[in-house]
RNA sequence: UCCGCGAUAGCUCAAUGGUGGAGCAUUCGGCUGUUAACCGAAGGGUUGCAAGUUCGAGUCUUGCUCGCGGAGCCA
């Protein structure tokens, strides 16, 4: 019997039957009378024999003939093949066009990146891509798993906003009808701060905006973040919960993607280590580091990406710097009650110089000093009332963080650059495909 | 915005100021177990654009365009 819709992940259940796959022609290779085609549908790829005295000449002379990313149903029987990539071999007999595609422009050779880039829409279909996306996939699950089991509500926020919410980056503006200008949000957090006081625990997941001109393979134009804010946590609670969070996200995609993460070359040795406790430095011991390895730093500078990659080189597993200057972090940031120099921030570090994953803090709860850093900061007080209705009305200390997600690919897959932890990356140079 | 590097065949790259090549892709031929298969052959070029130096410029000079990496900013 001939079976319909059979994705390549699922053969093993099939073997000694004929089945149909429908899927694209990958790569091929003959040897006089006999032809490999390798198919791919997604869930994995499939190598299909076709002997000259087993099909018509018709059939055989196709499998010859087809280019690369052809769109084809394959027929024949499944069997195991250790020879075969992915374990499985289709003996064919039947060769079905559904789409002939004439010189496809990516080869399984080097191409480089502005060629890739350009060709992103297509470039999507390689296997490491395809290894890239799941584990996005399965990540974002992790992420959405860790919040839900543990009570926390999934809260959406805006995307046009009214101005800034931490007053500092470039944002990127459009008309608004009657009402002026709207800004692409840069953060959920603030929204996320009112959805904690009606929620207790809630998390924000969704794209972010930054106009900066930033020009570096850690920056995007347009970015997912995952935001939790959680009433009634202080700093140290706020740490504890970034460190159980990293754990599971790290833990969970490198026990279930070990094919995707063979595919991408990943040693993963490095990632096994993230396990609780972090390691928790203050900025006061990261600006000592600095200096025991030689760097000429003036306490009160925000830590630059060679200042992260020297820190976390310290250290075998994410590192979580705590109480910064509070000049160089966000208004709404606590001020530390024991030095008011210091605000209730960490940043998390991931190693292997992927830099800042994750920013958070304890945020301002009490209205008198949070209108007072609105106004040092030269803020417009009347787009940051129902902040400080907030704080008005059963103010509560409470803590959240934002975790960057294509950092946080780009670090578990181990990639070079975060143009490719994202489908369609968006980039100050970049807008197309 | 600033600093550095680069642009040669569809792709990845060679070429001392002196007749622009190779591998892959494409087309044709060969091979009954290939693993980015292999072997043989063919087609394929306004060397990013504009000007200059020179007997002669892919190569040297200037300007421009585009890209890449880094800084600042941040996740």
């Amino acid at each position: 019997m001939v079976m319909d819709k059979i994705s390549i992940s699922t053969l093993g259940k099939f073997v000694g039957e004929e089945v149909t796959v429908k899927g694209w022609l990958y790569n091929k290779r003959s040897s006089g009378k006999i032809k490999f085609i390798v198919l791919r549908d997604g869930s994995g790829y499939l190598q299909c024999i076709y002997f000259k005295g087993n099909v018509s000449p018709e059939i055989f002379e196709l499998a010859d003939k087809l280019g690369q990313e052809s769109s084809i149903a394959v027929t024949g029987k499944v069997k195991e093949e250790k020879r075969a990539p992915g374990g499985y071999e289709l003996d064919a007999t039947g060769l079905e066009v559904i789409n002939e595609a004439i010189d496809y422009p990516i080869t399984l050779k080097e191409h480089g990146t502005e060629f890739l880039m350009d060709h992103r829409h297509l470039w999507l279909r390689s296997s490491k891509q395809v290894a890239i996306l799941k584990i996005r996939h399965r990540i974002v699950k992790a992420i959405r798993d860790f919040f839900d089991n543990k009570g926390f509500t999934l809260m959406d926020p805006p995307i046009l906003t009214p101005a800034a919410c931490e007053g500092t980056s470039t944002l990127f503006e459009t008309p608004y009808f009657d009402l002026g200008k709207a800004y692409l949000t840069q953060s959920g957090q603030l929204y996320a701060e009112a959805g904690a006081m009606a929620l207790g625990k809630v998390y924000t997941f969704g794209p972010t905006f930054r106009a900066e001109k930033s020009k570096t393979r850690r920056h995007l134009t347009e970015f997912w973040m995952v935001e939790p804010e959680v009433a009634f946590n202080d700093l140290n609670d706020n740490m504890d919960l970034a460190e159980e969070f990293l754990e599971y996200v790290v833990q969970t995609v490198i026990s279930e993607m070990t094919e995707e993460l063979k595919v991408l070359e990943r040693d993963t040795t490095k990632l096994q280590k993230v396990k609780r406790p972090l390691p928790r430095i203050s900025y006061d011991e990261a600006v000592e580091i600095l200096k025991k390895n030689g760097v000429d730093f003036e306490w009160g500078n925000d830590l630059g990406g060679a200042d992260e990659t020297i820190i976390s080189n310290e250290f075998d597993m994410p590192v979580m710097v705590h109480r910064y200057p509070s000049a160089v972090k966000a208004f709404y940031m606590k001020r530390d009650p024991e030095n008011p120099k210091l605000a209730l921030a960490v940043d998390v570090l991931a190693p292997e110089g992927y830099g800042e994953v994750i920013g958070g803090s304890q945020r301002e709860d009490d209205f008198d000093a949070l209108l007072k850093r609105i106004e040092d900061n030269e803020l417009p007080r009347e787009a940051f009332e129902w902040y400080l209705d907030l704080r008005k009305y059963g103010s509560v200390p409470h803590s959240g963080f934002g975790l960057g997600l294509e950092r946080t690919v780009s670090w578990i897959c181990g990639l070079d650059h975060i143009r490719e932890t994202i489908p369609f990356p968006r980039m100050i140079y970049r807008i197309t495909p």
